[in-house]
DNA sequence: CGCACCGGGTTCTGCCATCTGC
DNA sequence: GCAGATGGCAGAACCCGGTGCG
């Protein structure tokens, strides 16, 4: 530790100088009180006393981030080798973002949340932002996205790898509308290493042609296409949910590869126990409301999204229509109602109730419309009731 | 026209474990 | 043995409107 301060001198003072040309440079200190036990906590006095001493963190590193509102004890938390570090760039990182229109408190908030962001130089940050530039038209999307998910543009460092995966992902017939919507929802794809992104494209593949499908290629598409977040889950729960799905329906091969292709392709990346609980929990409400096994074969492969609802949504909401006189028959018949809240079909059957609705008569497909066009169809019902008989 | 059918849009990070390269 | 890079995990629905058909 002797030897230390004077280079850790030398570097606070390097750093308040660059400081004063910074963005923050004229922003007042309030964060002197938070600023005074940290230097205090780091000051590292164990570490003098042990005979091999771990790198003490970098005072004026710490400083420097208290004076731009990073929650250095988040930071500290979860990256602490990086507060350890000699050099960083901090001040470049976040001039770099203000340039792109990020706020002091976003930048403060990403740094928190990814501390590791401060590692990477001005020539990184520039070519990876230009990568992102070629599926984003404004820096205000990226920056939003930066700011949801700082993990997914700062953990690899790797902008080759990135260059090659949206590469891979036109090669496999995404547009740039479905590599917005990916980035935009799964950012976290970018940032997988190429080959972990193929084995997937791969596994789907294989999976096509095991059913026998005919076009491996076109599959893998459509089922990246209809669930985004395939990509960042791992091809063990995208099998086990398969296997799975197929074992407990019964499915023969063009069935199961009929629903993957279709609805049941957005229900794959729920984890394995959620999907064989609701699975379970499914069957026996069903089954307590005088279903048959094939009834309920039957309303999954129509709407496998009713496996996504969690055993206490799904059993409120099918009480919730059955008290307001719907049966279950009709409700395997439409299962698209089940998409509403449940919340949206309390409010709806009690205006249906007030405008004397037989559901008996009209069916329950007014459940499954917009709030515009319910609103409008009560209101023509409210003014003609006798439409109703 | 009105309605049923159907597809599409939005949404999802922050943490831990493990390896790897120095 | 460190820090960086990368893989993997849990958590859990809701809503809108185009269109074609009667």
């Amino acid at each position: 530790m002797a030897a230390v301060p004077g280079v850790m001198a030398l570097l606070t003072l390097q750093r308040s100088v660059t400081l004063q040309h910074s963005f923050f440079g004229l922003i007042p200190i309030p964060l002197a009180s938070t600023c005074f036990p940290t230097r205090l906590f780091s000051a590292a006095k164990e570490s003098t006393e042990s005979k091999s001493p771990v790198n003490p963190e970098n005072e004026s590193l710490l400083e420097n981030l208290n004076l731009m509102g990073v929650d250095v004890r988040m930071a500290r938390q979860r990256q602490p080798g990086v507060l350890r570090k000699a050099f960083t760039n901090e001040q470049g990182l976040a001039q770099f973002l203000q340039g792109k229109g990020a706020s002091r408190k976003v930048i403060a908030s990403i740094i928190s949340r990814y501390p590791r962001a401060i590692t990477r130089s001005i020539e990184h940050l520039e070519q990876r932002w230009q990568l992102w530039r070629n599926i984003f038209k404004t820096d205000a999307e990226i920056v939003s996205i930066v700011d949801r998910s700082p993990e997914s543009f700062f953990r690899s460092s790797d902008n080759d790898n990135l260059e090659k995966n949206i590469a891979y992902l036109v090669s496999l017939g995404l547009n740039t509308k479905d590599l917005h919507r990916l980035l935009t929802t799964a950012p976290r794809t970018f940032s997988n290493s190429l080959a972990l992104n193929k084995q997937m494209v791969e596994f789907l593949e294989d999976i096509c042609i095991e059913l026998g499908g005919c076009n491996p290629e076109q599959f893998a598409k459509t089922v990246i296409t209809r669930n985004l977040y395939i990509l960042i889950r791992s091809t063990k729960r995208v099998k086990t949910n398969i296997d799975n799905l197929r074992a407990s329906l019964k499915l023969k091969d063009s069935e199961l590869l009929a629903l993957l292709q279709s609805h049941g392709a957005e229900i794959l990346d729920l984890s394995n126990e959620y999907l064989k609980k609701n699975f379970n929990s499914l069957e026996e409400k069903m089954t307590a409301l005088g279903c048959r096994k094939a009834d309920v074969k039957k309303l999954i492969i129509s709407y496998p999204m009713i496996l996504y609802i969690g055993p206490d949504t799904l059993s409120s909401k099918l009480d919730c229509l059955l008290k307001g006189g719907i049966t279950i028959k009709q409700i395997l018949e439409k299962p698209k109602v089940l998409d509403y809240s449940t919340q949206n079909i309390t409010g709806r059957l009690k205006e249906l109730r007030r405008v004397g609705y037989d559901f008996q008569k009209n069916g329950i497909n007014i459940l499954d419309s917009s709030r515009k066009r319910f609103d409008a169809k009560i209101e023509k019902l409210s003014a003609s009731p006798d439409e109703l008989m």
